[in-house]
DNA sequence: CAAATATACTCAAACGTTTGTATAGTTTGA
DNA sequence: TCAAACTATACAAACGTTTGAGTATATTTG
């Protein structure tokens, strides 16, 4: 209550076996109820430790066993309810086998990723899941999670050059679901918003957005393929250039929700009728695209099930104890819905 | 690339010792730039630890020195825009700092937060940042971290009886100054969704609601005081219960931006008028807020700045060394954020 | 009844750092 | 020139746990 000043040394293992008038190792076995110990001492041991209020320190005993009963997680932001989920997907596993998670955000800043990753290896981590930031090219600083025999997985934006497990959409599924149920509703002239290519997740969306194009015989036109950070700013400016083209779009597929948003609000600003006159869909499905005026279609990613996935893949890896697994490539099949911003009564 | 399966030992600062020849203190010292180690081996020994790529242990560290550079933090949810921001503001300064945070959700879950403090305590983390969960009444669980001699600071939902530091907004003010522009704006019967009592932050904002219907010579009707737990679901239910009544509400102010989400989805789906027949409003300035149809009233609780005050206090008080301390308690004023769901004409 | 076997412990080393103290070797000063 | 002072390094203990090996006592076995 009031924090008694005492200067209360912290109680540990050794002081629970000198009151017991035994020995530290009698203690630490007796407090797992190892069954070398007599039932009497057991409880003891036990009884004692929690009459003192003892909490074990696992710093020490991570040093010991060289295990730490922690996974880090770094992604590129925590609150997208993409990453949240997956986080909370990997926690509830994780909790339930006894371990904790340690989250980084990145911040899509490769530094800090690279920071992160050192301070990982450092608190000797026993497992590391991973999503990259969207400014990461170069995967060297995964190298040495490897050397350490650290286990490592990466989920939705992968380093490919690894031979590490993934779980992954299939992007180009769904943005071809996506782009094909646009084109199905009428809309001839579908512009596209891209993030970087180098990596995996915005190469496939693009390329399911070129298959359907493809598949409906509609001829690609790069000019309105826009390539930006696919932030809802950006995605105003990008919708406001497409817009003021002479020859402008009937509707723009973003391969992140966020960037969606910002050309919805553009065009709602604007007096642009969606999905009349122009459709737009995202991806990912964010809370608020199902919340917004029109609700936007958009395609949703699992995000739960890719964090449990994540997690008992790391079980699985770390009870193999780094020997002889395979790494593994999970891919999960994204889910289209369909909202207001594509439901255009058919021409 | 492919991980050579070399069963690679990691390196230890004894390895750069013995290939230096010289001592492992003396090492250590080399790669802190101790001045009491020549200039030529500090060097050296930075040098070959880049080559070896040496990893220092921080759980070796950790251990001998009784610090691990770690903030635990601890919270209902870390997928609500308030929550997540604090966290954000909170590493930043943290990492600026060289602390590393680990993130723990409670899911409003009491056991689980019991759970989440004896880890972090275990693990001998630095500070505890902790906002409480929806159904923490007990809070014995913290007194073994006051014990333990670690910093423990609350925000937004406190622990009242524990005299540590907190970092609070007004709630009664931004509860007042929410339903006071309502009553301007000529709403005359305005219900109320609150939270548990035994949490601050509801009994605040409650007061807010009672002082600024007092202040107007509005009487208050418990009636339309609907206590429960603040999600979309059940604020949907409420709606639709006070929706009912026979001399129903002409207005809804939440203490959460969830809750009145599910109110807004339930009248609009019932075609009940906002903001003409009934206005709504809502506390936590959640994103999705300025994205609804009619975009809600809301309060804004300057979710950052908490964060970094919060890591400011830590800091603070980690400096202290837990020595003569006095607790402190920041109050910010929260800001109202007036947008459609209340804009009236008024009558 | 001696020998084998269980039982319930104790001992000591180990995990990888850090840090106070000791010890060489070198320089300085009167 | 010899003690004092400094420089650069070595030594050893410590942080708190875990674990393999060792030991004394009690129990079983042929």
């Amino acid at each position: 209550m009031n924090g008694s000043h005492r200067m209360s040394k912290r109680i540990t293992i050794l002081d629970l076996a000198k009151r017991l008038n035994t020995t530290p190792s009698t203690i630490s076995r007796a407090l797992r109820d190892h069954p070398g110990v007599s039932k009497s001492l057991r409880e003891a041991a036990k009884s004692l430790a929690r009459e003192l209020n003892y909490q074990p320190n696992s710093v020490a005993s991570g040093l010991r066993k060289g295990k730490s009963y922690t996974i880090g997680i770094v992604v590129p932001h925590i609150n997208r309810d993409f990453f949240s989920n997956v986080i909370s997907g990997i926690e509830d596993i994780a909790s339930d086998n006894g371990y904790k998670v340690m989250i980084c955000q990145s911040h899509d800043n490769e530094e800090k990723e690279k920071q992160y990753i050192n301070t990982l290896v450092s608190a000797r981590v026993d497992g590391i899941i991973v999503s990259l930031g969207m400014n990461t090219e170069d995967c060297s600083h995964f190298e040495q999670v490897l050397n350490a025999r650290i286990p490592l997985i990466f989920f939705d934006r992968v380093c490919e050059q690894m031979d590490v497990s993934r779980i992954l959409n299939d992007d180009t599924e769904g943005s071809f679901k996506a782009v094909s149920h646009m084109i199905e509703m009428g809309y001839k002239r579908i512009a596209y918003f891209s993030g970087p290519e180098y990596l995996n997740v915005y190469r496939d969306r693009k390329n399911g957005y070129l298959k359907a194009l493809q598949n409906n015989s509609i001829e690609v036109d790069k000019a309105i393929i826009v390539h930006h950070d696919l932030t809802q700013e950006t995605g105003w400016k990008a919708a406001e250039k497409l817009m003021k083209m002479r020859n402008r779009p009937d509707a723009i597929f973003s391969s992140s929700d966020f960037a969606a948003l910002g050309a919805l609000l553009y065009l709602r600003e604007n007096n642009v009728r969606i999905p009349e006159e122009v459709g737009i869909a995202g991806f990912s499905n964010e809370k608020f695209t199902s919340l917004v005026n029109p609700a936007l279609t958009t395609v949703d990613q699992h995000s739960n099930e890719i964090g449990t996935f994540c997690a008992k893949q790391f079980l699985e890896e770390v009870e193999l104890n780094n020997e002889n697994y395979v790494p593994r490539k999970i891919i999960l099949n994204p889910r289209l819905i369909i909202r207001e911003s594509t439901k255009r009564i058919k021409e």
